[in-house]
RNA sequence: CGGGGUGUAGCGCAGUGGCUAGCGCGCCACGUUCGGGACGUGGAGGUCGGUGGUUCGAAUCCACUCACCCCGACCA
């Protein structure tokens, strides 16, 4: 490609909406541009790189004995409520009515399209084991897209399902696409983190997410020095510091004139968070339920969701407290009825605790479980944070931010059983089929390898993924001999298949001419100048390199191989 | 969904009721330059997000609306 044809340009300046690197890089180097909140186009450069980043994954997935194959992106809306999901996932899915008024939707996801297919087309355990992918685009309605391509609403994404006889199959099939995944993402230069994840509604067993560690990443991981174990915050088990139960003391009321929260409410009465219990309202999908956790302690709202077993749960908003005849601030359980109550059993571990008297600027002192109250629900909803103890190991947990570029979980039977996908196994019993689901976002791995690999100057392709990998420069085009041998060296490498960009611009300065290449950040970057041209030589340099390489014009493209050898 | 912010030329921005709406970059033409974001001369390019209102007069004031960005989805 000739940059003097290229569509896209560079921007001088940083775009100032763009917080995160790869944000910035991908506006700069002319890769993406937006179209709607969310939206974006894959311009030039990018769909090349996307390209073969989609290349990348194939081959991994047909090394898996995966099936590539393609579904469609709009579904009757009727598929998804065979499954319930379609309230699972509200308005997170796009919907649309047909001339007819038959309601759509723009798929998320596909478990309920493929397993049809497999249901049409597996009858035996003789067909099984299964696992079928497609690259495709998928469309969510998130509430808030943000960061470039990180979380958009319509993105590339490359999923895959496995279909086994039993639960023996699935764990073979899921080792299987895990280290499909390592593959796919050391080839990208992304270096992952695996790590346990929340399975969601669907209640499968396992589920691990892959993430790249960055401070511009979305989602908490918790991670052992340990032990090496790693989970999502929202999944991940830890043990909170405990303490001495004391002996139980007679309750008794005490004046908080205007306190509100846990820290000020330990440090009115010179006690520890961990001596108060703290109260939370939640509306889960509209009921309003109780909870309560030990003061110090933070509620895990996908665990909270999980034990409740609701589709949408947030906050209750203050009309819903007061409805529900709740004091905020001074809440507690003692004495609550007609609301459910949900507590961790961190309320056990000490005793005497502060708690709200369901009175404004009044709490009570030594209230203790089950002494003083009682709750519906006693499970784990607790969050675990850094400082807490590894649960294998007891070392200090510490965290991490991450970008979620993968995502694999064991379904189980779900899907099969709700849209009756079964087989015959060998005693001629038919029998549900086992699943899971195995997810890559193509067009964010582009974005969280620009994130891990690029510098002050701009994007540092890893040459796998990058759209071309010679970044040929000629300074001052309009000297004929440096026309002529420029123009002679991009047909010979494209002649031995070596992608390169060639800057054929007459009119942009050297400065613009590196400072584009630098930007745009190509393995290798070669110039062609008069200077240059008088020792017959070109200049070979890396996109990393501090000194460029003086090579002979004629040995210009071995160099360039042998660069890039070494690059990859 | 709540809060904050921004919409003026391709991009970045200025313009608080009064003449033909400006500046930088970019773009076009010609010339000079030519190894880390050159220079000169001349030019093209705007329904000021939209609708309605106030006014002799609106980019500017008011109302509504749309779009986009950021923070929060928060423990009382």
């Amino acid at each position: 490609m000739r940059i003097s044809r290229l569509v896209t340009r560079t921007l001088r300046d940083d775009p100032p909406e763009a917080e995160t690197a790869s944000h910035r890089l991908m506006l700069r180097a002319g890769l993406i541009q937006q179209v709607a909140a969310g939206v974006y186009a894959y311009l030039p450069l990018a769909w090349r790189s996307l390209q073969k980043i989609e290349q990348i994954v194939r081959e991994e997935m047909d090394a898996a004995a995966g099936q590539e194959l393609r579904m469609p992106a709009l579904q009757p809306l009727e598929l998804w409520q065979q499954t319930d999901r379609d309230a699972a996932f509200g308005d997170n899915m796009f919907r649309l009515e047909d001339r007819r008024g038959r309601p759509l939707a723009l798929a998320p996801t596909h478990e309920e399209v493929v397993t049809n297919i497999v249901k049409g087309n597996v009858q035996s355990y003789r067909d099984l084991p299964v696992i079928l992918y497609q690259m495709q685009t998928k469309f969510r309605d998130e509430p808030r897209p943000r960061a470039g391509l990180v979380r958009v609403r319509e993105f590339t994404m490359k999923d895959a399902y496995s279909f086994d006889a039993d639960d023996d199959g699935l764990d073979d099939s899921y080792q299987a696409m895990a280290q499909a995944y390592r593959n796919v993402f050391r080839r990208c230069s992304i270096p992952v983190v695996m790590a346990e994840a929340d399975s969601g509604a669907i209640g499968g067993k396992d589920s691990h997410e892959f993430l790249l560690p960055t401070a511009s990443g979305e989602d908490t991981v918790i991670t052992c020095p340990g032990c090496g174990y790693a989970a999502n915050a929202e999944k991940a088990e830890g043990v909170y510091p405990s303490q001495e139960t004391p002996d139980p003391l007679p309750l008794e009321e005490v004046s908080t004139p205007g306190i509100k929260t846990i820290a000020t409410l330990a440090e009115f009465l010179g006690i520890t968070e961990a001596q108060t219990l703290k109260a939370v309202f939640y509306a889960a999908d509209g009921e309003v339920v109780f909870v309560t956790i030990r003061g110090d302690l933070e509620v895990n709202e996908v665990k909270l969701k999980n034990a409740l077993h609701c589709n949408e749960l947030r906050l209750a908003d203050d009309e819903e407290v007061e409805r529900a005849g709740l004091v905020a601030g001074s809440a507690s359980a003692i004495g609550l009825t007609h609301i459910r109550k949900i507590a961790d059993p961190s309320i056990s571990d000490g005793g005497n605790f502060v708690v709200g008297a369901n009175n404004p600027d009044t709490h009570y002192r030594n209230a203790n479980y089950p002494r003083d109250f009682d709750a519906d629900i006693i499970t784990d909803i607790g969050l675990t944070q850094p400082g807490h103890r590894c649960a294998q190991c007891g070392a200090t947990l510490e965290s991490t931010r991450g970008v979620e570029v993968g995502h694999i979980f064991k379904l189980g039977t779900f899907f099969s059983e709700a849209l009756g996908a079964f087989y015959l196994d060998t005693d001629g019993q038919q029998q549900p089929i086992t699943m899971g689901c195995y997810g890559i976002g193509v067009s964010r791995i582009l974005a969280a390898a620009i994130e891990q690999n690029h510098d002050e100057r701009g994007i540092v392709f890893p040459p796998p993924i990058a759209p071309y990998q010679v970044h040929l420069v000629g300074l001052n085009m309009s000297d004929e001999n440096v026309a002529q041998a420029a123009g002679d060296l991009y047909d010979r490498l494209w002649a031995v298949g070596i992608e390169t960009l060639f800057d054929d611009r007459e009119d942009a300065a050297a400065g613009v001419k590196f400072n584009d290449a630098d930007l745009i950040g190509l393995p290798v970057r070669l110039v062609v100048s008069p200077r240059n041209l008088r020792q017959s030589a070109v200049e070979v340099r890396g996109r990393t390199a501090d000194e460029a390489e003086m090579v002979a014009l004629n040995d210009a493209v071995g160099a360039v191989r042998s660069s890039l050898g070494t690059a990859c």
